[in-house]
RNA sequence: GCCUCUAUCGUCUAAUGGUUAGGACGCCAGGUUCUCAUCCUGGUAAUCCGGGUUCGAUUCCCGGUGGAGGUGCCA
């Protein structure tokens, strides 16, 4: 065997995945690829009746979404489930595991069980250590530890074995996992040993937590991959920022691309205590990466969802190339789209209410409505510098008390009448795209509203 | 309770036995603009507490406190 490092993304499926769990695959992903090792990918299905196929899919949906490729065909636990048994008949065989009859009482359900086991035989004296690559040196004394069942009274075999047995017949050297298994890692090493492998190298990576600083739960709304792809983040944004999480480059910057990543990362930058997840940054990042993409990226996205939502491919006025620029630098998620342009795509509108009576109930607002009405559809040319030319002049006029009319008495209420709402690309630039004959029937529709 | 780990602005983090403790997000103010977003400028704000070692501690050590994890015939 060759001295490459091998690392692996040992979920359980047992439903969605977790953000905190992505961020472990996120991790031996990088690490993997930073030291040019292997990535591999291990569905943990042993026993659970939940974990379905629907689930799997999940994790791998969620993986191919991040770009978290992985190196060799996906194993499955349960289809080692001889080697399990069989290295718990080598454990028996050596002494490092007796069987017992053992009562025990489920703490989720409240269910008592009864029945002979099999039970891993931890030493009753000295320590027990190990180096870990994040946290430093770990050690426990032996008498605080417990001997533990490794198969159950059904005759499966428990986690702790088939986990250990499958990281020597893959062949993995480092284990890359969350820090909830930090006391694990004391059992481990035992199996390890008792089974005469080499122990492998461990880095343990600290929890996420939500925005109080608590466990994440269900409850937290964005917790699992799923809902960041359809609350329009990008992968490579969630990417980035999961990166950020627990580790840093030591210099300053934050957005880097994969290869940026790949490059600087190492355990040795990981920070060893929680990491809480700041929606707003992550926020903030997405539109960076939003603003980033190359205008036919965008503009893919943005038919998609203009599809989606049962609206025309193309905006009634222009091309959809025209849009895109003053649209891609608004939007912070991809479900801003079409929300915050739709008025480029329908002629119904919907109007904002809180909008309508500030700008277009406003005194003297109707009249000028259609006023501009009357001077857009007069014309000769209708472009973004004759119509801003135009409204300038307007606002040059004195009213009665002497004093100018001002460009915002005049542009809030047209922006008003021709989107429906207060903000959006320029005055001038929106009503070019719009097109004059929509500007002005907007206008005059407006003035009676 | 016991065990393992952990502690820098509100958040993510950088740095160091001697610094004005840096950056980013957020927030606030100003500039630009017709709005919003962008952009530019500035500001706010941190070394958990108590001992010890040291000329000097945020940094090293000990204790406390807070936080996380574990303490299953779950993974």
């Amino acid at each position: 065997m060759s001295d490459q490092i091998r690392v692996r993304f040992a979920p359980s499926p047992t439903g969605s995945v977790h953000i905190g769990n992505i961020r472990a695959a996120v991790f031996n992903w990088l690490f993997a690829r930073h030291e040019g090792g292997k990535f591999l990918l291990r569905i943990e299905d042993t026993d659970l009746a939940r974990s379905t196929k629907e689930a799997v899919d999940k994790v791998l949906d969620a993986m191919a979404w991040l770009g978290l490729d992985y190196d060799e065909p996906v194993v499955y636990q349960t289809h080692n489930a001889a080697d399990h048994l069989a290295a718990v008949e080598r454990l028996l065989s050596t002494g490092h595991a007796y069987k017992a009859v053992k009562e025990s009482v489920d703490p989720a359900t409240g269910e008592r069980k009864s029945g002979e086991v099999v039970l891993f035989r931890m030493p009753r004296e000295g320590r027990i250590e190990y180096d870990d690559l994040v946290k430093g040196h770990m050690r426990k004394k032996a008498e605080d530890t417990q001997d533990f069942v490794i198969v159950r009274s059904d005759g499966s075999p428990v986690f702790h074995v088939a986990n250990v047995v499958d990281d020597i017949k893959q062949g993995v050297t480092h284990i890359v996992r969350g820090d909830d298994h930090v006391e694990n890692t004391f059992k481990h090493v035992k199996i390890f040993e008792a089974l005469g492998a080499p122990v492998p190298k461990y880095a343990h990576l600290p929890m996420i937590v939500n925005a109080q600083g608590k466990p994440y739960s269900k409850r937290d709304g964005a917790a699992f991959v799923g809902d960041f792809k359809e609350r329009g983040f990008l992968p490579e944004a969630l990417f980035n920022f999961l990166a950020l999480l627990g580790w840093a480059p030591g210099d300053d910057r934050e957005i880097m691309t994969r290869k940026e990543l790949v490059e600087a990362f190492s355990f040795e930058r990981c920070k060893s205590s929680p990491a809480r997840f700041d929606l707003k940054k992550l926020l903030w990042m997405n539109g960076e990466y939003i603003a980033a993409q190359p205008p036919d990226v965008f503009k893919a996205e943005l038919s998609a969802r203009l599809a989606a939502a049962g609206l025309p491919s193309a905006p009634l006025g222009c091309g959809l190339d025209e849009l895109v620029p003053p649209v891609q630098i608004r939007t912070k998620t991809l479900s801003d789209l079409p929300g915050n342009c739709e008025y480029f795509f329908r002629e119904d509108i919907a109007y904002d209410p809180a909008a309508v009576e500030k700008r277009l109930h406003a005194p003297g607002a109707k009249e000028r409505l259609l006023a501009f009405a009357d001077a857009f559809a007069a014309m000769p040319d209708f472009s973004a510098e004759t119509t801003e030319a135009l409204v300038r002049a307007e606002a040059e006029k004195p009213t009665p008390d002497g004093k100018p009319v001002g460009m915002g008495a005049l542009v809030h209420p047209i922006r008003v009448a021709v989107s429906g709402r207060t903000e959006g690309p320029g005055l001038f630039e929106m009503l070019a795209l719009l097109g004059r004959d929509r500007v002005v029937r907007r206008l005059r529709a407006a003035a009676s509203l």
